[in-house]
DNA sequence: CTTGTACTGGACCGACCGGTCCGATATAGT
DNA sequence: ACTATATCGGACCGGTCGGTCCAGTACAAG
């Protein structure tokens, strides 16, 4: 009869991811990770196979959280166009993996350093972001039928802009821009798509 | 009378710049900077002092690059709108450090990588950002006083705006997302921005 | 108790990391 | 020729890298 496992693994891959979103793939050593998750390198290895295994479930995780996430914001009555604002505001926010440190998002992170190199890590960026497309458009077919969203653009563009949106603004909030004037370019933005400022 | 220092620096730097442009800092071995460069780690270190420090020269070399090029593409009696179109379509090519290679932009590859961790890298990184959304706005501002570009925002946030929208381009492009989703992106804020599409 | 099994700890591996050191070299002046 | 000087080559450094190996351990079943 086997030894028991003495972690729990979603546990550990979420310190994993955690740590991977605060340094990036690369500056994060063997050592970080075991520390990040209080774990042996041997059961390290027994457990995920290798440090770029574990990135890709990182990033799973990483992936089917965020999109759960925004599925429960859109899951509601209300007219679409206010929700569409508050979740884009909601945005700049939440690059914090850690309080007060800038993380941006793991998706962005890891589509800038690794996904030109390695085949299998742009599939994973990909999936996410054309899920999260399709989403978006659908919500934004949503806003259009609920009236709240004017007819100003195909829904798949502005999802796609929304996208953009978003990795620009993990980006320069990475690079240390001014949260006023990221909330400034989210305003622009919304009246832009929604054709009102607030 | 000393011996004759036998490459070009600036010539090494540009060597330099392109192997952390295409690999990231981290990803980037000395091994990796002395083939790119074709010099040996004591000439490196003689001229340049650390692998950080030829970082810092390469990215003030890269913007200036940049800066110079965008001022250069305006400098123009034509309107502004149609050189503005131009310059943020062309913004999508330009992140090709070697063909087939999808680079990105330097600035936002070491925003995501580095800046929310190295003050002196994150200097840089604003120094760039700044200085090009203020030529911007002043490239704006001169939109609308020949007409071609209508007064919707102030000049400081469509300048912004588009910062944002060229650091998305980049991310969405290293990801993998096809180029005519990134034209189409170019198409609707081009529409936001200067009130028709092409 | 023994057995079989998966898990754990930690020593170990070859390779690589960024950087140092110093003798050899090129160069013009005397 | 010798001298002074900056540059170059490459051996070397201590430490770190991702990963391997295997004895020890925990556990339930027989």
């Amino acid at each position: 009869m086997p030894r028991n496992r003495e972690f729990d693994i979603e546990q550990a891959l979420d310190q994993a991811l955690n740590a991977f979103w605060l340094k990036g793939y690369a500056a994060t050593s063997m050592t970080d990770l075991m520390a990040a998750m209080g774990l042996s390198k041997s059961s390290f290895y027994q457990c995920f196979g290798s440090k770029r295994e574990a990135l890709l479930a990182a990033l799973s995780r990483y992936s089917v959280r965020e999109l759960a996430e925004t599925r429960l914001h859109f899951n509601s009555a209300e007219p679409v166009a206010p929700l569409l604002a508050a979740w884009v505001r909601h945005s700049i926010d939440s690059g914090a993996c850690r309080p007060s440190q800038r993380c941006g998002c793991l998706i962005v992170n890891v589509a800038v350093e690794l996904a030109p190199h390695d085949g299998e890590i742009e599939e994973a960026v990909r999936h996410h972001l054309d899920k999260l497309a399709a989403f978006l458009a659908d919500t934004i077919q949503r806003g259009y039928a609920d009236g709240s969203i004017p007819k100003r653009f195909e829904p798949a563009q502005s999802a796609d802009m929304l996208l953009n949106l978003i990795a620009g603004l993990q980006v320069l909030a990475k690079g240390g821009v001014e949260a006023h004037r990221l909330a400034a370019i989210v305003d622009v933005q919304l009246d832009c798509l929604l054709g009102q400022t607030h």
